[in-house]
DNA sequence: TGGTCATCGATAACACTGTTCCGATACGCT
DNA sequence: AGCGTATCGGAACAGTGTTATCGATGACCA
């Protein structure tokens, strides 16, 4: 054997860092392999030997991204109210979009080009709304929530979420528009929508 | 003077064709300003004295597909119930985003990285929601609608279609999902949410 | 009609990107 | 000590958007 490897854990670590800055600083396009290797004091081949490719690296932005948002889902406190706590989950979903608008775009609306997660990442990707999922079964299972299949309660909830904050973030919002209060108004009427009729005397706003 | 322009309203359009065709064909990533002008038997510097740079070109495709989306929206039949014609809306803007996925993705995804739509094209872009916002504010007017500010309901209209239409284009949805139910109920919860409560008895299927 | 010359447009160059190759390097082992 | 080899950094390659150059062109005016 020979030479023993510079390019280990720690620089790893460090470019992940300097990518996530870079990135936050001036946005996808502005993420060049060379410039984060200049920045971080090393090679291109450095990128190249631990991470394989920037699709790769990128794979590892949107890990960590996900490892964080779910962090911030698990976290929510519950009340064991259906539509308060999807609230709750909506808005723990926006302040974790607001909080690194650049990792979101990675994360949900693929704004780097030639980028797909792998596999691995996708699950974890997934997993993190399981928290939903499971608020959902539970109020279908107590009938609360209309008798319909779980998965299309948990898809519209998530497109309420994603849709508002991606209005929001690609700034398509009008102008004074009061974002919170709307936003929490906007998922109320949402999640409201699936209680059953004689329940639905909770009022929206 | 001297000289007429050989680059013309014709080529103009061929290039545009040219470019939809290939963003259908292979993406954004491989929408290149070279490929474009030899597929179309021209050189680069057609583009930039036609359109002016790639973004230009790029702003070009956004309206022409905000012309066909607004034709799709406005020429949507509408009943007088808020619910079913949000319903029918909302139908209308999916078909519009899976007819030309790509074009939907510069539209309301900015997967063309350097891109912003100029002043022009955004408020054409605006100008294509005004049936929704027409329909609301009426049913607000009527009371069949909460008393919220229309641009409030707007938004969430807004916000579930563009939601569920990215996570179906971006492969989200679970397998085994029969999006066209399940996207016609989440529409019909999320519009039904804002019902008054007295008239909140329509039931969702 | 012939000459001038502004203008157009294709070629080539520039600055950048991601990626790959290759030779110099610098350690572990004999 | 010296060999061998895995490792790394710089250079090269193919591609991108954009810009400059410069020859060809055709409309105007004499």
């Amino acid at each position: 054997m020979a030479r023993p490897r510079t390019h280990d854990e720690a620089l790893r670590l460090k470019l992940l860092d300097r990518a996530g800055e870079l990135l936050a600083a001036d946005g996808p396009k502005a993420l060049s392999l060379r410039k984060l290797a200049a920045d971080a004091g090393t090679s291109t081949t450095a990128v190249y030997s631990l991470f394989g490719s920037k699709p790769d690296l990128v794979n590892a932005l949107y890990t960590e991204g996900f490892r964080r948002f779910g962090a911030r889902m698990a976290g929510t406190p519950l009340t064991g109210d259906a539509v308060e706590d999807l609230v709750a989950l909506g808005s723990a979903y926006r302040t974790s979009a607001l909080a690194d608008p650049h990792l979101y775009g990675i994360m949900f609306t693929k704004s780097v080009p030639g980028f797909e997660p792998n596999e691995d990442a996708e699950k974890l990707a997934r997993e993190t709304l399981k928290p939903l999922e499971r608020i959902i079964r539970r109020a279908i299972a107590d009938g609360v929530f209309l008798d319909v299949p779980p998965e299309t309660v948990a898809v519209g909830c998530w497109a309420i979420v994603h849709g508002l904050v991606s209005l929001e973030l690609a700034g398509n919002l009008p102008e004074e528009f009061d974002v919170t209060t709307s936003y929490e108004a906007a998922l109320r009427a949402n999640a409201s929508g699936w209680l059953r009729p004689q329940s639905a005397g909770t009022e929206p706003s």
